[in-house]
DNA sequence: GTGAAAGCGCTAACAC
DNA sequence: GTGTTAGCGCTTTCAC
């Protein structure tokens, strides 16, 4: 019983070793569920590691293994309502299955290549990009390192990488789908500025739509991708006023500062005036303020998909990449008769 | 020139010291600032490490250092907009400083004190926790386990531990005072059924504003402190009607709930018939439908703020415990007059 | 300035 | 079942 007053170090395997009276590896046998020891040793073991206030180190035993379970999550845009969700989502099935999310926002100053460039020096089990799609040599640079690479809700020309993505195409037919249904003739979808690859599609799947009912399809050009890009988006948008108009904006956040300009600043009634289908269903849309016809993303689909892919690959490094498309949903509320 | 064709292990300071000739130590002292290491080598080593693709393994390093650059981030409903921003900004802190943020979602089926425990394992740099403060004893254990603990609007009696914290009785305060100049005769405050330390400061605040305007304040007891809790409220709310009422709610996602209820769904006019005023300054109060007055709490101080106190911890363990009061504002909108 | 050697805390053969 | 030995990848005295 070596007591120190200084000791202020963690106790190790080798302390509580002595303790128990045996070998490390008897303390690392205890501790590792179904390895062959006996119950007697395990229970002295155990004893000796409470009393100790024991711990195994999963950083040494990662080092050890040869494995990590940390796994890195890099996430833009986290002021919108649906990153947040996805990330909450992300993490949670992440942790659900023994990994450890590090969590690493990007931006402007911060791009996700540089991210996945500093992650990997942590030897991570693997990394999940929700952000903006990292440049081919960046996921190259993975595949090389032997790091397992998954690609959310980004569609990229990177076939040798494991995504997942919402069935964007058809999400956006249904909205045209839904527009012509309720009536509309003059089909506008908007633009926002920054643009993705998941945004392009969603017009994309709406112009087919629109194409198939023999309608055209005005473009508008939207401001930012958020809801003041929407509210400014609307101001400039009011003046194009015709009958029947049906307006698609591929992402929710932004779809709420154009209702909500639209309504309170131009005193437009929705859905008599003009009728409006969003994408993505964050909480907000539900709010009574908005009731927002939208394309429905399964938040939590998309996750256990994303983390599933990453368990494949990291069991099976070497399996070709998959694509999982997970289905999407017309949500219909009150912007749409 | 080994060049194993199944040479799929990531190259170690071990084969950068031989391509380069050097030995390890060497190695490490390349990619050390400001060891002592002459140009010429260190140049020798660079070379050798990108031909190999080598990047040190920070884990690994931190072993050997005993100390890892990983700070658990535990956080609860991350669908509050103000989470989701009060994460964002702290996982931004914590990795302009080197840190990297580890995120756990705590919520019912996974308690702060259950994911604490789980942290302990990773000999973490610290824990920065924002959602329920845990409970004394887990507190505690972390200081004996010599880990940086950082509660972030919690104040809670473990006085044993730093924190930081937005002036909550100011806020609660500046809230009656806006009301009352308004002209509120009749004060309510709204007071959410899962209640919190910091809640109930918003709402002492509250009451000692009206107290020393000789006011009286009736409390209502609301439900769920979210967007849905606050429309539940109103329901219930809506039969109590009186002149001059002004409402307090401790959260404006709550309040954004209730507002909204009470004017799409019972045709209230705000401030007219009723004025109100949250707290936390979440961007969707700013939007037109609500422009909703409120307190604000600045998201950035505060995680600067958090992770400061986290860094001097760091830097000095065996100092007093500290806590840090970052100050609130008034922000005026629409809901007061 | 540089290398040898010891060690961070743990696990995984391998003998017994 | 259990202990011994040899690493995992890196840093850091300590001599030179």
């Amino acid at each position: 019983m070596t007591n120190d007053p200084q000791m202020q170090r963690r106790a190790t395997s080798y302390d509580v070793a002595r303790q128990a009276g045996v070998s490390r590896s008897a303390v690392s046998r205890a501790f590792t569920p179904g390895a062959s020891i006996s119950k007697a040793t395990r229970a002295k073991v155990i004893r000796a590691a409470d009393a100790l206030g024991y711990r195994v180190n999963h950083l040494a035993k990662g080092l050890s293994n040869r494995r990590s379970d940390l796994v890195g999550l890099i996430v833009a845009d986290l002021d919108n309502p649906f990153r947040a969700a996805q990330i909450d989502s992300l993490a949670r099935e992440l942790v659900a299955n023994g990994y450890r999310p590090l969590l690493f926002p990007s931006d402007e100053n911060f791009s996700t290549a540089e991210i996945v460039h500093l992650l990997l020096h942590y030897s991570l089990s693997g990394v999940v990009v929700t952000s903006d799609a990292p440049p081919t040599e960046i996921c190259a640079e993975c595949v090389r390192n032997g790091t397992p690479l998954v690609l959310v809700n980004k569609e990229v020309d990177n076939a040798f990488v494991d995504r997942v993505s919402v069935d964007n195409l058809r999400g956006g037919r249904l909205a045209a789908e839904a527009l012509i249904d309720a009536g509309c003739k003059d089909l506008v979808a908007l633009r926002p500025s920054r643009r993705s690859y998941s945004i392009e599609s969603r017009i994309r799947g709406f112009r087919d739509g629109a194409d198939d009912a023999g309608l055209e399809v005005t473009m508008f050009d939207g401001d930012l991708q958020t809801y003041e890009g929407g509210q400014s988006t609307a101001a400039r948008f009011i003046e194009r006023r015709r009958r029947n108009t049906g307006v698609f904006c591929p992402t929710d956040y932004m779809a709420l500062g154009f209702l909500d300009a639209l309504v309170t600043e131009y005193a437009l009634t929705v859905p008599k005036d003009l009728q409006l289908i969003g994408y993505d269903d964050i909480p907000q849309s539900g709010w009574s303020f908005a009731r927002l016809t939208t394309i429905s993303q399964p938040v939590d689909q998309l996750a256990s998909a994303a983390v599933s892919l990453l368990i494949d690959r990291i069991n099976n490094p070497d399996a070709d990449a998959r694509v999982e498309v997970v289905p999407v949903e017309l949500v219909q509320r009150d912007t749409t008769s």
